[in-house]
DNA sequence: TCCTAACGATCTACGCTGTATAGAATCTAC
DNA sequence: GTAGATTCTATACAGCGTAGATCGTTAGGA
């Protein structure tokens, strides 16, 4: 029984992996395994179900990410690095998480790191949910926007008529004309922009003035 | 010919708000219409082009929201508020933009409304196309993660069994117990994040020390 | 005024999807 | 050897996107 739930899952991997997600169909998913598509069932109950363990399936690779003894810093670093990988090696990862949000028991731990990291940089106890949801939105938004093509959606004629559009001038595009030349190093700006998250982590433990929020 | 195609996308839209995005069907819109399923296609090409072209009309309900004459402050957050409202409005918006990412003109002008209260606050050319798409990224993710209820997951049952599972105990869970009782206000948490976003573009303005990143 | 070309809509059909239902095959235990 | 459970197969249905052929209506030019 759980035999044959590893292999159906494997095999549905393998064919997100290989050929995208929408070509994960119950029938392609049975041929791979070498049976008809109705013996998928009594296994894995139906498609939404098979989606679901997928998901649950990459949760436990994001698991061997929380070796402990490490700083907080650290922590966060090797997680988000660790998601996004996820992400570049399986593209529809990013996407069924937004897509179906399904609590698998090593979801919640990976959670738990979080938690532990921002209690351990001295977050404030009611500020941390909130910011570790700040937190893997961005790491999951980065990888689903890298994934996805969102980022690179433009970038094509970067330097041609794009600044300037029949409708009206675009300031913004124009001052940036020489920045927006050449196309970002995204593991540069990954890192970037962790960095900024990390600093915005540490000031919130400082507890700085000029905020409003409430114990 | 146009007249045909705005009849169309609203149809499509009308009936992805109401019965969600999977109900889009080339029958389903077509039935709405009036007409048969392949009479759509000389006026929107494919399935396809027609998502497309639902998110351009979604972008178009952005555009309001660039009035001129204000702080850099009020421009990203009524461009984030607006952002967030339309996902609201219509829950299959953030899928679409993450999933299919076509550059459509109105799309442009609000990017480059961002560059320009970025650099209106004062931030370092090189550094705006990146804070650019950390902003964006983080506004859809918030909106997605909302609409696809990934926030919600895991609200049954807060404070029972799920900060101890069978495998090992959660301690960041345990310790914040009594936070994670009472669900967020959302409204809240996101002006919160925001707030956040807006110090870190300060301090990005003020190109604060400990920072290593090239010119 | 007639012919023609273009256009918008239709009908039919193909291969695909998830899965309900019913039956057949195989293995285990008594 | 037979009963029961488990596993897989076969068939069928309703829905999907869309290729291809067809048809009625309309607009332009002679």
């Amino acid at each position: 029984m759980t035999d044959r739930k590893e292999e159906i899952l494997d095999a549905a991997v393998a064919i997100a992996d290989e050929l995208g997600l929408e070509a994960v169909s119950m029938r392609a998913v049975a041929d791979r395994v070498g049976v008809t598509p109705m013996a998928l069932y009594p296994h894995i109950g139906s498609k939404a179900a098979l989606l679901d363990a997928m998901v649950g399936r990459m949760g436990t690779e994001l698991l061997p990410a929380l070796a402990p003894g490490q700083t907080w810093r650290e922590q966060l670093y090797v997680l988000a690095h660790a998601a996004l990988q996820l992400s570049r090696l399986h593209p529809w990862w990013a996407t069924l998480v937004f897509a179906r949000p399904s609590v698998a028991p090593d979801a919640v731990r990976v959670t738990d790191a979080i938690y532990q990291a921002l209690l351990a940089a001295g977050v404030p106890e009611p500020d941390v949910p909130r910011l570790e949801r700040m937190f893997s939105t961005f790491v999951l938004g980065y990888g689903l926007s890298e994934a996805g093509g969102r980022f690179k959606a433009g970038d094509a004629d970067p330097r041609g008529t794009r600044w300037m559009l029949p409708e009206g001038p675009l300031p913004g595009h124009a001052r940036l004309v020489r920045w927006l030349s050449h196309r970002p190093n995204w593991a540069e700006e990954f890192d970037a922009d962790l960095h900024d998250i990390e600093r915005l982590i540490e000031a919130k433990a400082r507890r700085e003035p000029g905020d409003g929020e409430a114990q």
